[in-house]
DNA sequence: ATAAATATGGTACGTTCGTATCACGAAGAG
DNA sequence: CTCTTCGTGATACGAACGTACCATATTTAT
């Protein structure tokens, strides 16, 4: 046989291909021919390691999703060792929009084959359904804390307050990829929210609110 | 000549027709042989009134954009007469949610148009881009009204809350679509910001918060 | 050393798509 | 009453796509 080549390494390889001309000319648009291209392989590789197309739109998905998962991991451990409830929000956040090449891409083809799962079964049943559950869930115990902690608003319901962040930051990330927003401005609206969970209680102001109050008191 | 037909009606019963197969199958899978068969009609028609399909597809996107916006025109009339701002909003978010399938095939279709936006130059060109900079600005002017009006939290910045609403009301949408999120809960979330925004201050409740504050007067 | 298995290239096949072409009936204009 | 123009049908064409098939060099196993 020729040199036993490392089965998994070439699929990332072209799943990285796909991925990236999937980014430039649309999810819809991309052809097994053009992966091979960008690969640098023929198209019978492509057939070879993915069966089929939609095998391959498949593991490009997963590869995608782990990718991402990856990155905002490194983001959040770049804030620091241990940190803050809020900047750990933050970081997460922050991480998700689609500043730079690589988050606009994922941005851009990550609702792509949401939108595709709509309208395919087989798309649907694919796991990348429950990672924003992971998200969700993973928001939702920094702010308890927070709240434990007396950081953060106790009054505030910290589930809904988690999918409230999270659904800005897709509609915002949404708007930055079609250019009706800047990166500045959805980070604005972002940290208006954050600042109204995290100073609303917590040791700095039991009572700053007052200042604004239409106070009854004598 | 032939019975002199309104070329404008016929295009509206194409593009209907476009719509409701590109709702069914996805907008990426849809081919002027499906338009034309699911609007009765034949191949040649539809060519004969959209020479082209990229115009088929961006007379398509227009009426889209038609239907919905007389859709939620006639959502926000039937609230009454006056309704207060309060219940305007809430119609004016609620109708925006995919409930029901004339709303599912809309939400579908316009984040399939926006995210073809995105890789295709000629489709991001197209009108459909300010219509989010027009609810914007109404859900701004609605707010403002009723901080005015004291109806509202008058700390709040307008502009920022009806961002953040429509943001969150867009990726509730998706979610709904793809059966990530039930329509109760995404209503249930957006309750929650309009009590927040709207029950803060007004006449009802100037001092109802320090219920819960931890009030230091006397 | 011979055989079996693996990795890769080249290319052909059938389908589908958007578009173009040919053809023809029906109605208003002169 | 032609004649031109408009609406409509059927069909053909070229390209692109996913997939299948055939060939071949190379390496491991016997």
């Amino acid at each position: 046989m020729p040199k036993r080549v490392d089965h998994e390494e070439r699929r990332t390889q072209i799943a990285e291909a796909l991925i990236q001309v999937a980014g430039r000319r649309g999810l819809h648009a991309v052809g097994m021919r053009d992966v091979a291209a960008e690969a640098g392989v023929s198209l019978r590789l492509v057939q070879y390691y993915f069966e089929t197309k939609e095998k391959l739109l498949f593991y490009g998905l997963q590869h995608l999703t782990d990718r991402f998962t990856a990155r905002v991991g490194s983001r959040l451990a770049a804030v620091g060792p241990n940190p803050g409830p809020r900047a750990a929000i933050e970081a997460l956040l922050l991480a998700s929009l689609p500043t730079d090449q690589e988050s606009r891409t994922f941005h851009l083809l990550y609702s792509s084959y949401s939108i595709l799962s709509v309208t395919d079964g087989a798309l649907a049943a694919q796991p990348f359904i429950d990672n924003p559950d992971a998200a969700e869930n993973t928001l939702t115990g920094l702010l308890a804390g927070a709240q434990a902690a007396g950081l953060a608003d106790p009054g505030a319901d910290a589930r809904t307050e988690a999918i409230s962040l999270l659904a800005m930051t897709a509609t915002m990330g949404t708007s930055i990829l079609v250019a009706q927003r800047t990166p500045d401005s959805a980070i604005a609206v972002l940290r208006h929210h954050l600042d109204r969970i995290f100073t609303a209680s917590g040791h700095t102001t039991p009572d700053a609110r007052q200042q604004t109050d239409t106070n009854t008191c004598p």
